[in-house]
DNA sequence: ACTAAATGTAAACTTTTTTTTACATGATGC
DNA sequence: GCATCATGTAAAAAAAAGTTTACATTTAGT
């Protein structure tokens, strides 16, 4: 879609609540390291089934860890 | 990702909350019927960023209208 | 019966997400 | 100094999501 409106707050999760790694997060939520890393710098969002997966190893709700930025209808 | 773990409640929040159609709820949120349709269908999941603007069309938040049906560590 | 609106199906196509591979950098420990 | 670990970058390719077009079916209204 658009050009990413849906922002996330993994880098800070992943240091804050569990210390993990970005290859460690990768492996719970069975991805690519390198897909860690594009949605840290916020080179696309990711699929909604991912964005749940992600969720749950951090044990958040979906909306605390992805948010979206609100542009059309001001 | 995976064959498509995530499910939806579109058809019924259409009905039920809005008496939306298929083409007004995909103007609303800005992707063609054909979409809709394959979501409804679930077909496959829509993106993070397309979930939200689901989501909002419906004034929910996007866990009442998506949902995660775990598998993986029973 | 005819028409229009809502929905279903499908195929070819484009765009976005994810993988794979490979190399570079900074920090840490020994 | 060397090895290791965590991170960054990049590019080609595969896979998944989304578009477009076109036609079929169902339902409701007149």
């Amino acid at each position: 879609m658009g050009k990413n409106l849906v922002g996330n707050h993994i880098r800070k999760l992943r240091f804050n609540h569990d210390e993990m790694t970005q290859q460690q997060l990768a492996d719970k939520v069975g991805v690519t390291r390198q897909t860690i890393v594009a949605l840290e710098k916020g080179k696309y969002s990711p699929s909604l089934e991912l964005a749940f997966r992600i969720a749950r190893a951090f044990h958040l709700p979906l909306e605390e860890v992805f948010f979206y930025q609100d542009n059309t209808k001001p």
